[in-house]
DNA sequence: GTTATTATTGAACAATCGTTCATTTTTATT
DNA sequence: AATAAAAATGAACGATTGTTCAATAATAAC
């Protein structure tokens, strides 16, 4: 494999994710890549087949990233809701201004390819699935936890979760008061607490 | 202006908003509009300057057609609170198998373009918040009418609105069972009329 | 019907796109 | 130290990108 030496493969896919997640998929050129990861075209390719391939590993990456995140602030703040709210804030506010882009770049994907990239469209949607059990099983955890009514269904409560943060970066997008943001992201997980 | 004779000027920022709505900005080239729209590259250009200057022509005639699907569901269904329904359902459901792309164009646009096309960038903002006005005067419609409990914030229910719609129109990118969606939209609905 | 104005054409431009591959450099094996 | 294997290079490919502009066609004015 390429750069195995001095710079190990995770490094190079993380340095494409930012790239990828910044520009999109069309918008980031094999060149852009070359400059930000320091290779030359012949050992991308060796390394990862095409603009295709280094894409995918950087979806996957980038989904693998975000639940051990999720899973840490579990850890971190002992409590299940308490570290999927962190979780959120960080998602929806932090990454605004912090990230590469303040959007999902999965949900950004679903957004930009077409039916041109069937197998990259499909790989998204599967790693999304991914996140949404993540979620799930931390809503059961919270669940058992006693934080969430147990008579919830934790499917129906990930999906809502899922549409609410996607929805939020976008709109965090438009309206950059960070504070409306907050109050949105704690009324969602008012939501959650009550009824 | 080109082509005043045959096909109108709208006609082909129809077609042309169709194209962008389904591969995005830099998804389209301009040989793919081209094609669509019948006209050579001089022609274009004369008309409407760039591929930025057609783009933004677009992303306005989306926006007003929009605000005029709504307006005429109020009427037809002779309710604000109704006809916002249908919008949405429309909008959420229909769109996802009947229009050019299940994305909204304006968030598209938003989690597409970077600081590299801030003017377009910026008019898409502007477009958004144009939508969540119209929002807010259906919302107090319906409070007038007795639809909505008159203590709510129109403007916050109009920017959980636009947040339910942007992520429920991704979400549906994912599952596209259909009764799920319909049951999702339904629920926003129901946080209206409730409390 | 002739002239002036405006609209349309499409070939051509330089720049960039994703990708390939013969060559060179580095690493591993003996 | 010599040889074999693996990795990295970067020039070059054909295709496509957005855009321009001199030439042509259509329309308007008189």
């Amino acid at each position: 494999m390429a750069n195995t030496s001095k710079r190990n493969r995770l490094d190079i896919i993380d340095k494409s994710t930012n790239l990828y997640w910044e520009k999109g998929f069309y918008g980031t050129s094999m060149r852009n890549l070359q400059e930000v990861i320091d290779m030359r075209p012949g050992s991308i390719y060796a390394a990862f087949g095409s603009k295709e391939g280094l894409f995918k590993e950087a979806l996957q990456h980038y989904t693998q990233q975000g639940i051990e995140q999720l899973n840490k602030l579990k850890l971190s703040t002992g409590s299940p809701l308490k570290g999927l709210k962190s979780f959120v804030d960080a998602t929806v506010i932090t990454s605004q201004t912090d990230a590469p882009s303040g959007m999902c770049l999965l949900a950004k994907t679903i957004s930009e390819l077409t039916k041109d990239n069937a197998e990259l469209l499909a790989e998204t949607k599967r790693l999304l699935l991914q996140v949404e059990k993540a979620f799930i099983i931390t809503l059961t955890e919270a669940q058992v936890a006693g934080e969430i009514d147990k008579e919830k269904d934790t499917t129906k409560l990930a999906r809502y979760l899922q549409v609410q943060i996607m929805g939020l970066r976008i709109y965090a997008g438009i309206n950059h008061d960070k504070q409306t943001i907050a109050d949105m992201v704690n009324s969602v997980f008012l939501t959650f607490e009550q009824d």
